[in-house]
DNA sequence: ACCTAAGTTTAAGATATTGTTAAGTACTCA
DNA sequence: TGAGTACTTAACAATATCTTAAACTTAGGT
């Protein structure tokens, strides 16, 4: 699965907070708040957030001072900024204090909006890297294209036998237990007996080979080198 | 290392003629400004742009007017012209008067926007000489001319149709999610519902084949090798 | 050897995701 | 204005995938 985003969220109203919060959360990015730009710089420092959306207006420390302290400092230097302006009229403001911004998000937000361009945001963090193919003896591992090759022959896999593999692989050797598993692949609100691992197994066994996969009675499963 | 482009914007409210030099300047364009028709009328023969950023509403020479003698103009035949239009409504007046403006783009002004959206208007300009056709098994596409061939058979696909299928083929066998495709086709301002891309798909594959676009359930679609 | 705990396997639902059709909306062009 | 095209959405169908339960097998301790 992918990374949790770190995302700290600074307005001096609360209801914007809550809001901000709330949609972000539901994506399952981590959130933290602040209410101004002092805090703001507090909590960044503690928590290094991937990136920082920012009121421009707020009391004690406005965004534009803010956003230049992060911008200034090493400590942020892959940390994301990106404005939450209220009206056009404050677009001269920001273009005039070159605070150094990576985008600008115009209230009223929109969760779509806001969303879609977080995730943006933080796609370009990521280079746009291609996958590399993932490779353990005879098995290639291809996330990019989702097949795996044995020997050159390829295998189509489902969704959850994929990334099961893909797991298990990343470490050939090593035991994973199945509450780390259902954690990893399946993700921590679902709730799922965990036999289903058991029969997610056997149909990797099926495709791959049964000597692919061991079983450490009592712990988990592994790779085998 | 690419050319440098010369813009002109005009717009009619400081503020955003420097938010929008800030931005560009920041991008490496070369930028010139305008407060009205008139004034871009006499800026641009002297400057020659490659683009022109023209407010719709603004005293003296409306954008619209301006417009259209810059596009009767020979002088202009490789300029391309973009309007800024405060709201969405207002692409109903400029498509009615026929202007004959190449893109626009509305306010606010979003950074990211802008400057991708120029850019695609200022590749266009250059793709010109000879747009690369992209060659994957059988099919070809063309930029150029919008069309697509399957084995020498013409077949003509509307735009969305086009850039999803442009976008997939680009990387043959690459799985592009949804979320994904969405950003690439649609641009994140858009509110469109997931599903709309599989009636896309089916339309694809109707007028393709069903062999040359395979879905990869639980994450996206791919281009078949 | 037996007993028990743990893992395996099968097959039948349940669920989620995608396919397909059709209808509504908006825009374009004559 | 009206026909035509493109786009979007909703509704329902189809199906791959996932989950569960239950019966079966194995390994290891006593």
């Amino acid at each position: 699965m992918e990374n949790t985003y770190k995302v700290l969220v600074v307005d001096d109203e609360n209801d914007i907070l809550e809001f901000i919060q709330y949609n972000l959360k539901k994506e399952g990015y981590e959130v933290a708040l602040a209410h101004n730009g002092q805090e703001a710089i507090d909590v960044a420092k503690k928590i290094k957030p991937d990136l920082i959306l920012l009121d421009v207006m707020m009391p004690v420390m406005d965004g534009i001072e803010a956003c230049k302290q992060i911008k200034s400092d090493p400590l942020f230097e892959h940390t994301f900024v990106v404005f939450l302006t209220a009206r056009a009229e404050e677009y001269s403001e920001i273009a005039g204090f070159n605070a150094g911004a990576d985008d600008y998000i115009s209230k009223p937000i929109k969760p779509r909006v806001l969303l879609s361009r977080i995730s943006a945001i933080l796609r370009r963090k990521n280079k746009e890297v291609a996958e590399p193919k993932l490779t353990v003896g005879d098995i290639v591992i291809d996330r990019e294209t989702f097949l795996v090759y044995k020997n050159g022959a390829k295998i189509q896999l489902a969704r959850k036998e994929f990334e099961l593999l893909y797991l298990l692989a990343s470490k050939p050797g090593k035991v994973f237990t199945r509450e780390y598993i259902l954690e990893k692949v399946w993700g921590d609100e679902v709730l799922v007996v965990d036999r289903t691992i058991d029969v997610h197994i056997r149909k990797l066994r099926e495709k791959l080979g049964d000597e692919y996969i061991g079983t450490v009675k009592g712990v988990g499963y592994k790779f085998e080198l």
